[in-house]
DNA sequence: AACCCTTGTCGAACCATGTTCGGAAGGTCT
DNA sequence: AGACCTTCCGAACATGGTTCGACAAGGGTT
């Protein structure tokens, strides 16, 4: 409420920033067109010539995400930090969910945007990246490999649902390790379904 | 709108039922208060004599919704038709997550319901009934049910999560089949983690 | 009966938030 | 200059949650 420079950056991309902020301080509930006005230092009416309406404004932020958390696992591949492409795939999309749980809860949760089929787009582009971890693995098979993959993407849409209902923080990372020791459990030979 | 039979029944009860209808029919943009009077027959200020706000409204519908799931698991798993009770309870959980996609959504990813005490309860009400089946199956061991219960209740939200995104009806069908099929292959034997 | 207190009800207003309207300021093209 | 486009804005509108003040019905109490 103070910064207000209007130099440099289109309005767009600034008012899109701004929604970010406002999403992860104050959740979905903070990101309001007359909260992102006063950040930006413009009137209300002036964002409707950047977005069509709150809801594209929304889209945008989300199709962004998306690209960030593609961008997240392709470079968690890339590196060798990992024993499999599978882990590395994995730990970035759960660091991703972990590290913004609001921005992710925007982007899988938004009714308005299930709509939205540049964001269904860019969710596909995403799953496609972490689809490609499984590929090649010498222990999925290659039919099987939407299947698996699918059920890990899944799966992390349940755990950032289950964490974002957790009050305290502490307990959701204690769940997100209970979640994935189980899973790993039940990956395991031991246990013969 | 042309029924509005004032006899009988506490407003409260039929509040929650047109609620509910409200919410199946059009998704939880369609739970209005001013709706919900319309149907009930009263006036709006009449429904705050009977819930707090909107909130609490609607976590009383949560409330219920847990507390049917959890008896429809236990009713799954008090039949015979299921080999194990992990697939009764399985079972019972999707089902009630295809027919009722609307309220689990809104069970489950209403932010404002996060903070309410009693909605949790309730959840975990629901979650202790569903880990009951895989106490005593002779495949989990004692000290894991916890963590194996946990990661197919997650994988639950995130199929519901998954299955809301989807636009047509068919392609909800389909995923959750290919989540499931997934997995199964997952929990195979012939998969060596 | 007269009095009060609680409960249920309501129309009307209040307020926050998304949205639209009509116009102003500045640039570009002809 | 004139026409036109983009960017911008204050003000008003529409919708939906919420509060206010009042009225009616019932049940004690005196």
């Amino acid at each position: 409420m103070a910064d207000e420079l209007k130099v440099m950056g289109t309005l767009r991309r600034r008012a899109l920033d701004a929604a970010r902020l406002l999403l992860e301080e104050s959740g979905a509930e903070g990101v309001q067109l007359r909260a992102i006005a006063a950040r930006v230092g413009s009137g209300v009416a002036t964002l409707y010539h950047h977005f069509d309406d709150k809801d594209a404004l929304l889209a945008a932020l989300a199709i962004e995400g998306w690209g960030e958390l593609a961008r997240k696992i392709e470079e968690a591949m890339a590196s060798d930090r990992f024993a499999h492409r599978i882990d590395g795939a994995s730990t970035a999309f759960l660091g991703f969910i972990r590290r913004h749980p609001q921005l992710y809860a925007l982007m899988q949760t938004e009714q308005a945007l299930a709509a939205n089929r540049e964001v269904r787009a860019a969710e596909q582009q995403a799953f496609a990246s972490f689809q490609t971890a499984f590929r090649g693995d010498e222990r999925v098979p290659p039919e099987r490999v939407e299947e698996i993959s699918l059920v890990i993407w899944v799966l992390g849409r349940g755990i950032a649902s289950a964490v974002l209902m957790q009050a305290e923080p502490g307990a959701a990372d204690e769940l997100v390790r209970r979640v994935i020791s189980g899973f790993g459990f039940l990956l395991s030979p031991r246990f013969a379904g």
